[in-house]
RNA sequence: GCCCUCGUAGCUCAGAGGAUAGAGCGCCGGCCUCCGGAGCCGGGUGCGCAGGUUCGAAUCCUGCCGGGGGCGCCA
């Protein structure tokens, strides 16, 4: 079953009632119209500011429409409509009646946590999603686990809309980063000098101390970079990123990929020699600067070896949708590489390059060279991984975001991770109370919710009915913080109700002992898909 | 210099064509015979600047100012 749609509801009278005025729905002046939740509670439920955006078509002031539609809508109110209102410029404003909340709780209950809030938009469409891809060369940083939480919750999101996603990190395990990782190695190893611009970190020592191969820069780094990203992945894997498929860059560069790649672009007329090098002549599909494809070495760029792969993500795996996630210290790459794939036929608008912000701790500036770079790991041996994931997806990923770890590290509700947490454990104890005191759970189908009148019930009532929007949104946008901002509001109506309500005890009838149990089920079920799709834990006691 | 991105409260951030711009922190003050006080309630400040589009702009467009990032035969 579908849940109860408010706003198709609306909607619904509203393009009846136009249409008894003769005026046709398609073609209005000044945008398309809108039926959205009220943001001043004094204007009702929902509004719409159809007659706003009509009134030209019709020929009519917008208030004077706005009141026809009215009055044609009260004649035959829809179901659950308490009144509607002219306002303002000409807006339509819905008050409901409360047994909208009661309907729409009912819904969500029998959808339960794996159904409501769940979408077809995506319609089984595959889309490979590339993120982190850092390099094998040293250990993750404090970025990483912030765009890879990012990458990570917009994939949940993706699949709750109905897309099939491919989680995918892409291996640069090979060209010059390695090598200079193998010579910073043997250097290491033998107690030498590290190399100019080389790797300098503890975790060199202690990799070199272990190294048995030959004295071969390559080889040397191949090694150590196989156990780098072994630590990587398990850095990756305590904060819940999994991924499907690791993508090794020398497997594509030996598989011939980049020379079939360049043919490609070849025939396009997109590639010259000059100097020695094979060069791309992107500037001729919008890029500010053509770019290098073989170094005069006879050795591909890693422009060449991406090309590669994502010409095997679109034309080789036939993805229908590539999303790359990237740091913003990628973002000189991002122009060569739509332009590229574009000229390889692949319509624009399938790739996608999402870049994150720079990210800083209050405490102090993160910087290799001011050798105060803080990893990823020591993040989360630091303040956990539910506050790692949940700090991330805090606020816009588009937005340079400073970290501010203290407040994570107090055990208090100025915390976001322990204010929507607790919420949950506090559902929790009310049912591990329920059990305790011999009360049992009535059929929703038996109890009368119309005794949730009270204003804090109706709040946490109001706040569910807005996930599915919520996560639409969320997903179009590639914007999964906006499921963080809804959850700590749920939490916040919810520790509300918690404070105002008592659910269990003396002076509670059991119909209103019943209707809340029912109603702190819907808020269980609502802050376990918003945590789910986050990443971060929804915990029964803390 | 060119390209991208961001300027919202003292701080960290929401709001992304709608009506009176919101939270948290910090500051001040209330509330514990109560399923977990790890909580709840109240108190006030702000859309970088200037034009433009629109019935309506924090939101879209242009310019300027300011922060960050990028512009290698590195990745």
């Amino acid at each position: 079953m579908v849940a109860m749609d408010m706003r198709a509801v609306i909607a619904g009278a509203l393009g009846d009632a136009l249409a008894k005025l003769g005026i046709p729905e398609d073609v209005l002046s000044g945008g398309p119209p809108h039926v959205e939740r009220s943001a001043v509670r004094a204007h009702g439920e929902w509004s719409s500011n159809v007659a706003l955006v009509a009134s030209k078509r019709a020929g009519r002031s917008p208030r004077e429409l706005a009141q026809a539609l009215a009055d044609i809508i009260q004649a035959a109110p829809p179901r659950h409509l308490r009144s509607v209102e002219v306002a303002g410029p000409g807006f339509l404003n819905f008050d409901l009646h409360e047994s909208w909340l009661h309907e729409s709780l009912r819904n969500i209950v029998e959808l339960g946590e794996d159904r409501f809030a769940v979408f077809g938009t995506g319609n089984g469409e595959h889309v490979q999603l590339e993120f982190v891809s850092a390099n094998p060369t040293g250990p993750l940083h404090v970025g990483n686990g912030w765009w890879g939480s990012y990458a990570d919750a917009l994939a949940r999101l993706l699949e709750r809309c109905g897309w099939l996603v491919t989680r995918e990190y892409y291996v640069n395990d090979t060209g010059g980063q390695i090598k200079l990782l193998g010579e910073s190695i043997l250097a290491s190893r033998s107690g030498r000098q590290a190399p100019e611009e080389g790797y300098k970190g503890d975790y060199i020592a202690t990799l070199a101390s272990s190294y048995e191969g030959p004295e071969d820069a390559t080889a040397a780094g191949r090694w150590a970079a196989e156990r780098i990203l072994e630590n990587i992945r398990s850095t990756l894997e305590t904060i819940g990123i999994h991924f499907d498929e690791w993508f090794s860059q020398a497997s594509i560069e030996e598989s011939g990929a980049v020379e079939e790649t360049i043919d490609l672009l070849r025939q396009r007329g997109l590639v010259y020699e000059l100097d020695g090098a094979t060069w791309l002549r992107s500037t001729q599909v919008g890029d500010s600067r053509d770019r290098v494809l073989v170094k005069s070495d006879g050795a591909p760029t890693y422009l060449a070896g991406d090309l590669a792969y994502h010409r095997n993500k679109f034309l080789v795996r036939g993805f229908d949708r590539v999303i790359d996630v990237f740091g913003a210290d990628h973002h000189g790459h991002v122009s060569s590489l739509l332009a590229a794939v574009e000229a390889m036929g692949v319509e624009r608008g399938r790739l996608e390059v999402k870049i994150g912000q720079m990210v800083s701790l209050a405490e102090g500036r993160m910087s290799k060279r001011a050798g105060t770079f803080v990893s990823l790991d020591s993040l989360i041996s630091d303040i956990g991984p539910d506050a790692t994931r949940l700090l991330s997806l805090l606020s816009s990923m588009d937005q340079a975001a400073t970290l501010d770890l203290e407040i994570v590290r107090r055990q208090s509700m100025e915390n976001p991770v322990y204010y929507v947490q607790y919420a949950h454990a506090r559902i929790s104890s009310i049912d591990r109370v329920r059990v305790d005191r011999g009360i049992t759970r009535v059929d929703l189908a038996d109890v009368d919710l119309s005794v949730l009148a009270h204003e804090r019930e109706l709040e946490v009532l109001r706040r569910l009915t807005e996930l599915p929007d919520v996560v639409l949104d969320a997903c179009r946008e590639r914007a999964p913080y906006r499921v963080t901002t809804w959850v700590r509001k749920l939490a916040g109506c919810f520790h509300g109700f918690y404070h105002d309500c008592q659910v269990m005890g003396d002076g509670v009838p059991d119909g209103l002992m019943q209707a809340r149990l029912w109603l702190v089920e819907g808020a269980r079920i609502g802050l376990s898909i918003g945590l789910g799709l986050l990443g971060v834990r929804a915990p029964e006691s803390m």
